[in-house]
DNA sequence: GTCGTGACAGTAG
DNA sequence: ACTACTGCCACGA
């Protein structure tokens, strides 16, 4: 029998806590990891319990870092030494989902 | 059981 | 490159 919903909470937790430093995870692929695709269900999980999640480890499928803390995500970003890509500006980043994508 | 909301994804213009 | 619309899933009231 299937867990109830609130074990999809734990699974998220679980995946995310999972992540190593240096490396991300977009939405889809965390619902994916969970065999869900409910890319906004995760990030409804990470509002609730992203303050025992490294959430800045999670990243929208763009490269772009969560919509409403990206600003604090690149401090991590540049912490943990996740490869990121710069605008020639230096005004706006991404993360290099090329490199740092990581897949359990 | 239905409606509205959301730290998204993917495609189209 | 950007914005806009739609689609999917999970949760709260």
């Amino acid at each position: 029998m299937a867990q109830p919903a609130d074990d999809f909470v734990s699974r998220v937790l679980d995946v995310v806590a999972a992540i190593p430093p240096g490396r991300v995870m977009a939405y889809g692929d965390v619902a994916a990891a969970i065999g869900s695709r409910a890319a906004r269900g995760v990030g409804q999980v990470m509002a609730y319990y992203g303050d025992q999640v490294p959430w800045w480890r999670v990243v929208r499928a763009s490269g772009h870092p969560a919509v409403c803390h990206e600003q604090r995500a690149i401090e991590h970003f540049r912490a943990e030494g996740t490869p990121l890509l710069w605008s020639r500006d230096g005004t706006v980043f991404r993360v290099d989902l090329d490199a740092a994508r990581w897949i359990p």
